[in-house]
DNA sequence: TGATTTTAGTTTAATACTAAACTATATAGT
DNA sequence: ACTATATAGTTTAGTATTAAACTAAAATCA
């Protein structure tokens, strides 16, 4: 480690800043998308309807929470209402009595098209300003971090 | 726009999974830093503190939500209870009625000290697998973002 | 000057989240 | 088989947050 990077270590200033930067962003960005969001879907909601749009196959709630990195109890939560406005359907697991699986209802793709292209707005205006590219040359690096805290909390 | 790139719009799945990241980094990253934190302090807490110790002079309650992105009521919580702690003194505007002015006190200087160690314990974990340079990459495409999102809500 | 509007801060109601206690079922160990 | 432990999901208590209503002071303006 060079010079500078220990000061910068020592003072933790970038390390900082990162996490603040990235706390700032997340609560502009959800506050705007949830504004934006129909029927009422929070962003928890929508991730969990946008999981399952993405093809991916049917899941326990206990699954949808490590994926989401929620505690099961949001995750209950957030499918109870998934479930209320008839998005998800919810049965009993058939070898495991204490399991159960999520899937996401017609009514519930419905509702993420609705949702999607609400969000498309928004992502139209941030397109504007910042390419693909420019997001994609920071994705991986987000990823590892990710990766990272998700091993080491 | 190359076509790549319009694909990548029209479902919006860069945009939504750097959001993603994002989201999920400030959950984890938050969790944990909370976690080490001393004299039960928050992150909130922390920022505010951090803020003075950056030199930075005393400032109104509404400076500061702003400078934080966070609502006057939020702010009004994280002060009360800094203030509660002793940390932050807090008095009239001598012009202004209606208005405050926020520093730090002496305890407080202590505490941010005794927090700044904690944080470090994590941060020099995190820079075992992320050096400054690495993070240095990213955050002024975050701050980009930051400024974006906040001038564009 | 007096009335209206803006601004600073607080309070209230609602929400999503966490940690931890709890219930019920399944698995392992003896 | 019986007991102890682990796992899936729900519930509870507590917290930080937002939006919006509210109070009080300052600024505008007629």
């Amino acid at each position: 480690m060079d010079e500078k990077a220990e000061e910068a270590l020592k003072d933790g200033e970038a390390y900082f800043r990162f996490f603040n930067e990235v706390g700032i962003i997340n609560q502009l960005a959800s506050n705007r998308a949830e504004r934006a969001m129909p029927h009422g879907l929070t962003m928890s909601q929508f991730s969990v309807l946008n999981h399952f749009m993405r093809g991916l196959p049917p899941k326990s709630p206990l699954e949808l929470a490590s994926a989401f990195q929620v505690t099961k109890g949001a995750m209950t939560n957030t499918l109870k209402q998934l479930q209320n406005k008839g998005f998800v359907e919810i049965v009993p697991h058939e070898k495991d009595g204490r399991s159960k699986i999520v899937s996401i209802s017609e009514t519930g793709r419905n509702a993420h098209k609705d949702a999607q292209s609400e969000l498309m707005v928004f992502f139209s205006d941030f397109s504007a300003q910042f390419s693909t590219e420019e997001l994609a040359k920071v994705i991986p690096d987000l990823e590892k971090i990710r990766i990272w805290l998700d091993e080491n909390r």
